[in-house]
RNA sequence: GGGUGAGUAGCUCAGCUGGUUAGAGCGCACGGUUCACAUCCGUGAGGUCGGGGGUUCGAGUCCCUCCUUACCCA
């Protein structure tokens, strides 16, 4: 690296140039890692199919934290060897595409039927292309080193095929039925949806009670309800069998009001005696509890809304009134007839939906379910049996408690966008089910006889259905292909708990139902992005963040690491600019750190280790022998750092790994090592010299391949500008992962020392107020350590400022009196300030000191004298609390004397 | 009604098999033009780990219970 580069990083200069050349060496994909010879065959090959982010708009922070840790999960995988499949996509989104294509359109003054099916189809594949454009650019700022080349799109032909042939499967053997049902719809958008598309919100609501009058004589049931409109559709009156009030109505007729009808008064047990009067209308039309009531006693059904929520024919005089004027005229009317009893403030459940947040209405409909007990049996057992694994694995709970309790799926959708349902129908009505027209035509032609016109079901599915095959559609199932025999079952699969149900679950199901095998290995569950006041970040609530922004603010690196340091797997994550700045301030200060290492690595030529697969070729650095003390312990300190960063990662601990990373580089990398090592450089001794550019080298290039999958830009650009590596291994993207070495218990005491003392007399420094440039006299007296101190005594001048001319390393405690004092474990350090020292601030502070320690030592020496810990504490540990006890009983011995010296 | 998470420094959060004096970033105080970095350096203050009980030689960490809060399911 030329030293005259920009003093601070500047991730505008660099990211694109360097995404764009890691895309062109098709380093985003495994042939070219296999070409390479950088993946090892024998390795298990780490395959993810990327969540397709919708494209309905453009992407956010919450679609950033899964582009994150991906590429972070598939960059650490690919340096460590394996073969590497990322799959990138997008998803049609049915619904939520359509809806805003439709408020689009509305916002031009027209609409969808004013268009016809196949403009406004033409009209969604513009937008479609427009904010698939936008998300893939939007991706690769982010830096993710996916297969672009293996890029999908759930509309597909390719996937078209896989969600044809899974419906004709699944068809023919009986698991895709159509009936009429009550199903959840949207009469905004006019299409049936999902019991997972419905939310439920708590809302004041009017709780409306009135007299149901019998048939005969004038008894009437008190009954309450929260929707009087709905009374025109009544077609019974509940009680429960025990209620004694209402016992003796069993049997018999009541009227419904205004209607006149004539229904039953039954019992059912799912009749809350304890809510409102205890007795419950019955309208199967339109109530999820009444539907299922109504079955049970065999109830007709009467439907009183129509498609868009409005009254219609069968509810009489107040038929074409909307569902809130047909409830206050309902009311009214039960007013004049003398039925009303009275209303009251209610709490309520209302269903919303989830896409457009209009009220749902149960509506008795036709349309397509799935049957979905055994698939979700099979399910639930590959994740109880461990053969899938969820991370965090609080969430196995959710899962088998939704697969347990399931409920067909609705899969039919009144849409325009998205698969077609691959049925066709006779003039009679009657079904054929096939991959396409041709085929149903001959089935048809084999029915009747003879050649007729079919007309395909209009209706299109659940976008989820095409997204529950995306890890083998993607990968070219239906077919048998090589993709598929390569990489198929996926082996992580990376998303947000809030879709486990709605497409984890989906996955897996048919997963195992249509490939026999499971989709993935792992579920990894990260949590949601939230904005910085707290709430939950989406695109209708206005506080979505565009990546980008932050991007242009911070660079793409702190944006990652700040996504992948500021989370723990399932919890949540606010995302605040100080942190991104504070990560931006990290990068620059690696990036400062580089550019110190090239001053001194300029054009000086340095050995290189020669392993069978050259990805791993290092700096050779013989860590038996090197001399310098500070050279030694930054050695030991990268190879137990790599140990532990790789032990967090593989147990998913990202987060945690990169917070010892920053706090490595920063606190001891920069702060410590760098600072010694410009002492050996400066040194004028060829070998002290030669042995800390190799060691500065050698640990700056470790550093760079530990943070690349957080920093992938920062350190690439820091990497190639390194002597001799990237002519061998190209990039650092496919550098391998460094396996780490064992380091000798214990071996970091010395330097620990060295830094206790200089930090003991800065803080000196600081509490007498002594100029901080000045060089201090020092005296430092220790009975063991008078060679290591005397060996590394330049370090200890440079860093702690001492004068070198008058250091004193001796055994013996100097007589003089005017000096502060203060201990470093084993070292008591006098710092002569003739004339300064002010002699009784200096015994309240070494009072102070000798509280502290003696504190100090009492806590082990309790924890000694009980019989329980010596006995049953491991060894180690007991045996850390005697040296404890020791190292300070000689520190309280050196303070007191001092004190003593000090008079009274 | 059932379930899950969170509650640790002023703020945002780490702390995963129980074991030194509980950590980080930001903020705060004091001091710094040390030739990689002011997006910096040095020193420091600040916490009864939500309350109570229990297990244990030892609890922020395990168990019970309560409180506050967020979310999921019904």
């Amino acid at each position: 690296m030329p030293s005259n580069v920009s003093q601070a990083w500047n991730p505008s200069q660099h990211e694109e140039a360097l995404y764009r050349a890691w895309e062109e060496a098709g380093y985003f994909r495994p042939e070219t890692q296999v070409a390479l010879g950088q993946a090892d065959p024998e390795k298990d090959p780490f395959v993810i199919a990327m969540p397709p982010p919708n494209v309905t708009g453009a992407l956010h922070l919450g679609h950033a934290i899964m582009d994150a840790v991906e590429d972070f999960l598939v960059r650490y995988r690919r340096m460590q060897g394996h073969p590497t499949l990322w799959v990138p996509g997008t998803d049609h989104a049915g619904i939520a595409t359509q809806s805003v294509v439709e408020r689009h359109l509305e916002a031009q003054g027209t609409s969808r039927s004013d268009l016809g099916r196949e403009a406004f189809e033409q009209e969604v594949w513009a937008w479609k292309d427009e904010y698939h454009q936008r998300i893939s650019s939007q991706q690769r700022r982010m830096g993710i080193a996916c297969d672009w080349k293996r890029e999908r799109f759930t509309l597909d032909p390719g996937l078209s095929r896989a969600v044809r042939s899974s419906f004709v499967q699944l068809y023919r053997e009986g698991l895709i039925y159509r009936k009429h049902y009550l199903v959840n719809w949207s009469p905004r958008l006019q299409t049936a949806v999902s019991d997972l598309e419905v939310e439920y919100s708590e809302e004041t609501g009017t709780l409306y009670t009135f007299r149901y009058p019998l048939e005969d004589g004038d008894e009437f049931i008190p009954v309450s309800t929260t929707r009087p409109e709905t009374i025109l559709g009544d077609t019974g009156v509940a009680v429960h069998p025990d209620d004694d009030r209402y016992r003796r109505f069993i049997g018999r007729h009541a009227v419904v009001p205004v209607m006149n009808r004539r229904i039953p008064v039954i019992a059912d047990e799912a009749v809350d005696k304890d809510f409102g009067t205890g007795a419950l209308k019955i309208t199967p039309g339109h109530d999820h509890t009444d539907y299922e009531i109504g079955s049970r006693h065999d109830l007709s059904t009467v439907t009183v809304l129509d498609r868009h929520g409005n009254l219609n024919e069968n509810a009489g005089r107040f038929a074409g009134l909307d569902r809130e004027t047909g409830r206050r005229h309902v009311w009214e009317a039960l007013e004049q007839e003398g039925l009303a009893i009275g209303t009251v403030q209610h709490l309520q459940r209302v269903p919303r939906s989830q896409r457009s947040g209009e009220i749902i209405e149960p509506r008795l409909s036709l349309q397509w379910f799935v049957s979905m007990q055994d698939m979700a049996a099979a399910a639930s057992d590959a994740v109880r049996s461990g053969e899938i694994r969820i991370v965090p694995e609080r969430f196995e709970a959710v899962f088998h408690n939704w697969l347990d309790n399931i409920r067909d799926w609705c899969i039919s959708r009144q849409l325009w966008w998205g698969h077609r349902i691959p049925v066709w129908y006779g003039p009679d009505d009657h079904e054929f089910c096939a991959m396409d027209e041709d085929e149903a035509r001959m089935q048809a032609r084999a029915h009747y006889g003879r050649d007729i016109n079919l007309r395909q079901d209009p209706d299109v599915l659940d976008t989820w259905y095409s997204s529950g095959l995306w890890p083998f559609s993607i990968l070219g199932w239906p077919e048998d292909t090589q993709d598929m025999r390569d990489w198929y079952p996926t082996t992580v699969l990376e998303t947000g708990y809030d879709i486990i149900f709605f497409w984890v679950a989906r996955m897996i199901m048919m997963g195992l139902k249509f490939t026999g095998r499971i989709p993935f290995h792992t579920v990894y569950l990260h949590g949601l992005v939230r904005a910085e006041s707290g709430e939950k970040m989406s695109k209708s609530l206005g506080n979505a963040v565009d990546p980008l922004d932050l991007i242009a603010e911070y660079g793409a690196d702190a944006l990652r690491y700040s996504l992948l340091t500021g989370i723990t797997p399932g919890n949540d994550v606010q995302l605040s600019t100080q942190r991104l700045q504070s990560n931006r301030n990290f990068g620059n200060k690696l990036w400062n750190a580089a550019r110190f290492a090239s001053m001194h690595l300029d054009g000086v030529d340095l050995a290189l280790t020669e392993p069978a697969n050259r990805f791993q070729t290092a700096y050779a650095v013989d860590r038996e022998r090197l001399t310098c003390l500070a050279n030694q312990w930054i050695h030991d300190r990268c190879q137990a750092v790599t140990a532990d960063v790789t032990r967090l990662i593989d147990s998913w601990q990202i987060g945690e790994a990169g917070a010892i990373l920053h706090n490595f580089v920063w606190h001891e990398f920069c702060d410590w090592y760098l600072e010694s090592a410009k002492v050996y450089l400066q040194s004028g001794q060829v070998d002290t010299v030669a042995e800390t550019r190799r060691t500065i080298a050698w640990s700056l290039e470790r550093i760079l391949r530990l943070l690349h999958p957080y920093l992938p830009f920062l350190t690439e650009a820091v990497w190639k500008q390194l002597p001799g590596i990237p002519e061998r291994a190209a990039t650092l993207m496919m550098a391998r992962w460094p396996d780490a070495e064992r380091v000798q218990p214990g071996s970091g005491r010395d330097y620990a020392l060295i830094q206790d003392i200089v930090r003991t007399v800065r803080n000196l420094r600081s509490e007498y107020r002594l100029d901080p440039g000045r060089r201090l006299d020092a005296w430092l007296v220790s009975q063991k350590d008078s060679e290591l101190l005397t060996r590394n005594r330049d370090i200890l001048c440079s860093l702690a400022r001492l004068d070198a001319g008058s250091l004193q390393i001796q055994t013996e405690t100097p007589a003089q009196s005017q000096t502060a004092t203060a201990t470093s474990g084993p070292v008591t350090i006098h710092l002569p300030l003739a004339g300064i020292l002010d002699i009784p601030a200096e015994r309240t502070r070494l009072a102070k000191d000798l509280e502290s320690l003696e504190a100090r030592r009492g806590h082990a020496v309790r924890m000694l004298d009980n019989p329980g810990f010596v006995a049953k504490a491991p060894s180690e540990v007991v045996q850390r609390e005697r040296d404890k006890v020791n190292g300070l009983t000689s520190e309280i011995e050196q303070t007191r004397t001092r004190l003593l010296a000090l008079g009274t």
